[in-house]
DNA sequence: CTAGTTGCAAAGAGTTTGCATGGCG
DNA sequence: CGCCATGCAAACTCTTTGCAACTAG
């Protein structure tokens, strides 16, 4: 947990937003990052942080050996399921109105609360179906 | 792809089998399997080939930083969507009539192919609310 | 027999950690 | 100023790989 509002953790978030749309690995954002001089260190470490903060969810994706990480802190989030392309890598937003209704379904079928920010369905999306 | 079938990959894909419902690593699975004479290479040289079949899939869980293994070879899996739970970590199957619609729900709101035997929705599970 | 698979040990990749330095509040 | 976060490098853990021995077909 944070107490500091530091440069690097700052630059690590906006970084982190601006491409909440694809899975990034912890190399990526070191990359991209290091011309503005932040460490590996201070990536793993906040990374760290915001995963206990619920902010960054690590996943894994299709055959890929891999950990990535995805940026689940937007408000918005906490609203949508999450749609997740096998081929091209892409994260969608499903609608606020359909992810109720999935989430609702599943609680009478399974009784099972489903925690829709945090949740990915995987598949092919339409781009890479054609 | 293997071509032969080895004592050692039976004996891990039994061991995965009896452990469908519950997320493994590949420590876990040389700690099972030592004693059956079973090596770590050989154990992650098996899962690498299941992966490349789609018998086995890699996931993270919740908050957790390692990479947990889940077998689904069943031709249950196919037709089932996966609840597993944060808290105890436990999968269930959601019924395949509940899965159907679902899937169809998602192709029509949001043009998006999803892959029930590879996806897992995270949430919290009826026992884990109590 | 022949080629794929295993075990072992060494090599790699990715991630974590100790400690001195630097920076937020 | 005091304490937290950073950077760097070393330490770790998990996974992959080379090679000789073994074994399924």
């Amino acid at each position: 947990m944070p107490k500091y509002e530091t440069r690097q953790r700052k630059e690590l978030l906006d970084f982190l937003c601006d491409n909440a749309d694809r899975p990034l690995t912890a190399g990526d954002m070191a990359v991209s990052l290091k011309e503005k001089g932040i460490s590996l260190s201070a990536i793993y470490r906040n990374l760290s942080d915001l995963q206990d903060e619920g902010k960054v969810q690590r996943l894994t994706i299709g055959g890929k050996k891999r950990v990535y990480y995805r940026y689940t802190g937007a408000k918005e989030c906490e609203k949508h399921l999450h749609l997740s392309c096998f081929k091209c890598g892409h994260t969608f937003h499903m609608g606020a109105t359909t992810t109720d209704a999935l989430v609702k379904e599943v609680m009478s079928e399974s009784d099972f609360k489903v925690d829709s920010a945090n949740t990915v369905l995987y598949g092919v999306c339409k781009q890479c179906r054609k």
